[in-house]
DNA sequence: TGGATGCTCCGTGTATACAAGGTGTCCACA
DNA sequence: TGTGGACACCTTGTATACACGGAGCATCCA
């Protein structure tokens, strides 16, 4: 439900949210706000702490190191089973490349994290493994919140993420892991040292 | 709740679960088991079909296998981490694997099944990533009505567990990164072929 | 006799009322 | 003046009643 949009910016970290409240701001009741609720703790937004409520969950720099080092794990080891199998890029690729850098030039941040994300996601998916992909895709809505917070800041980065994108399809068409394991690695480390520079 | 605990064997596959008649059962009204069937969702165990209901998956032996390929993912990605900092095995193990060994003695599987899975959960948590190493869990549920399955046809697989499970200690204790990932490997592979027997 | 359409029933989705528990404040006593 | 206890209010947890939508069956028409 549009819950998990409202919270995407809009909530303090740490505070807590109140049924009654959210259910008058959304103009329905409190049981389906409830319902949200609890999507939300499954999706890591929220803590549900019994008989106080909703807070909403403090993401700290190294939760967000442990994200982004999960990812990489799960993202590499689709990469080295696509060069395995000499299954070349995502046929999605190419279109997902191109439509990136055109969000980039319109500057439209929005589409652009979105499509980031979708590129990195059909790669994992290409490999085949829904249980895998299925994990991968569940640590997206926690970096979200922090998406607004480096695009905001860092817009200039946004070149060196077309280019490595293209880089590492073109990688993959190779069949080189090792290499596409590297821009991989060098692509991910970017943004948790970029959290660290906010954060300390 | 007890849903959980009430799936783990007692409903047929595809089967729809009529909240009314669950609410019933249980003593309580329609509202907990909306939740705890939510709750059911995001573990994976049933489908919420609008207007329709919670469906109990089906478990296919595709979805099994992947289930134990994201295991290895993780779980060797975590061994691979702890033989490079040379940390050795968690300090759980010895007692882990000694409660193991006895639950074989007395034949009590549901114990067994419990021990395996904190065995290696300590292993992957003893990482550091916390958010792998709930990833790693979120796994569970979903190989838990597959043990019921398992556990009744092969018992004899079970020394061969408690073997491995030593050697794999061994090994992290000798920072042997690439020994432990070929115990590990069999190890999980057993499984999946076990799987494969039943279904085809 | 087969297919399509409409009706009815059943089950989920939502709203609201009630119960229970916790937190914060206020007052009394040391 | 400070601390401890009790009470009241507020918020979550649960129950129940109502609305909405779909699925299945029966009937009618071709």
């Amino acid at each position: 439900m549009i819950g998990a949009a409202i919270l995407a910016g809009t909530f303090a970290e740490g505070e807590f949210l109140d049924e009654a409240v959210l259910a008058r701001e959304v103009g329905t009741s409190r049981t389906p706000v409830r319902e949200a609720l609890h999507r939300l703790q499954a999706e890591r937004f929220v803590d549900l702490v019994p008989r106080r409520g909703a807070q909403v969950r403090v993401v700290t720099a190294t939760e967000m190191r442990q994200i982004y080092q999960a990812r990489f794990v799960i993202e590499a080891n689709a990469i080295g089973k696509i060069c395995d199998r000499r299954l070349g890029a995502p046929p999605e690729a190419p279109e997902l490349i191109e439509a990136l850098e055109t969000a980039g030039r319109n500057q439209d941040w929005n589409e652009f994290a979105q499509l980031d994300q979708r590129f990195h996601s059909c790669i994992v998916q290409h490999q085949g493994n829904a249980v895998l992909a299925q994990m991968y895709d569940s640590l997206r809505p926690r970096q979200v919140r922090l998406a607004v917070r480096t695009i905001t800041q860092g817009p200039e980065r946004f070149p060196t993420i077309e280019r490595e994108h293209r880089e590492l399809e073109a990688a993959l068409n190779a069949h080189d892991a090792s290499l596409s394991t590297r821009i991989l690695n060098v692509h991910l480390q970017e943004v948790p040292e970029l959290v660290r520079a906010f954060s300390e």
